[in-house]
DNA sequence: GTACAGGCAGTAT
DNA sequence: ATACTGCCTGTA
């Protein structure tokens, strides 16, 4: 059992839209880490952390708390947009992520909603992963990829998945063959890690971004999804040197990377997260 | 019925 | 280089 000290909200950085396998039982949140269930509870304005099994200092981990967040705030602040994001949404934080569920999570996550999302892969845990008790309840771990690699079509595609299905198994079979190194990734520079990614069936340049910066510690990765276009074409104009349309092909995508990764920098990745965060609370509203 | 949802690959121009 | 298409599945 840990405490943590105040000044970040991690349930609103769990509820934004980074990770998908988060409940909330009672006063609780439960989330699956690969193999572990995380528990965090609000007791007393005081915020508690627990893993089952243990997972030494998570919140460490999974919260960036070795990040400093000051001087990322700082470096991604010299644009005044992202500069009144930082100061309205104190509490949000990078999540660090499992870089095996990361990947298989974003797969899942291509040309769907949310609610669909966390049913796929919470279909995927309870078919393939291993159960696990917390507090009386149930939760099951994410599947190893030698589960998933066993799995059948069949089997894949009752949970749900549709034609993701052969992106799955792609992915699955590039890391048991070695061909996909998360290792290796990690230690590799932004560029020919995401080269590595793109090698594989079914991972684009947003999947690829996505893994990059939410588990292979790429924190320059900036993932362009629909919200964040349309985050870009309002609020970055400037940086199209040409009209897009609504879609953009991937050939845009790069083209829009390059100059967004070298206006923020270092932690273009922070700079992501505050806009998609602000983009999704404000969907529907005018402002 | 049909449009749509946090993409991607394949094909044709 | 860009445009267009189909794709599982559930929901509005």
């Amino acid at each position: 059992m840990q405490s943590l000290s105040q000044g970040f909200d991690p349930v609103l950085s769990i509820n934004s839209g980074q990770v998908f396998l988060w409940e909330k039982h009672d006063d609780s949140w439960y989330g699956i880490y690969s193999k572990h269930v995380i528990r965090l509870t609000k007791a007393g304005g005081r915020l508690e952390f627990s893993s089952f099994p243990e997972l030494e200092s998570c919140e460490q981990k999974m919260f960036r708390l070795d990040d400093d967040i000051g001087r990322i705030r700082t470096e991604i602040s010299h644009d005044p947009f992202v500069y009144k994001l930082v100061k309205a949404y104190p509490g949000l934080r990078l999540i660090r992520q499992e870089p095996h569920q990361c990947l298989f999570s974003f797969v899942c996550a291509s040309n769907t909603n949310i609610p669909m999302i966390r049913r796929m892969l919470y279909n995927l845990t309870k078919k393939f992963g291993a159960p696990v008790q917390v507090d009386g309840k149930e939760f099951f771990t994410f599947p190893s990829v030698v589960d998933i690699n066993r799995a059948t079509v069949d089997e894949l595609c009752a949970c749900g998945l549709g034609y993701r299905v052969k992106a799955i198994k792609a992915v699955a079979e590039s890391i048991a063959s070695g061909k996909l190194d998360f290792g290796a990734l990690k230690n590799a520079s932004y560029e020919d890690a995401k080269k590595e990614l793109l090698q594989v069936y079914g991972i684009g340049n947003k999947i690829a971004d996505c893994v990059l910066l939410f588990s292979l510690e790429k924190l320059d990765a900036f993932p362009i999804d629909v919200w964040i276009a349309r985050a870009l074409a309002s609020h970055y104009k400037w940086l199209y040197k040409k009209q897009f349309g609504e879609k953009i092909t991937s050939h845009q995508y790069e083209l829009l990377s390059g100059s967004i990764r070298e206006y923020f920098g270092r932690y273009a990745g922070y700079a992501q997260q505050y806009i998609y965060y602000h983009m999704r609370q404000n969907a529907g509203k005018k402002w």
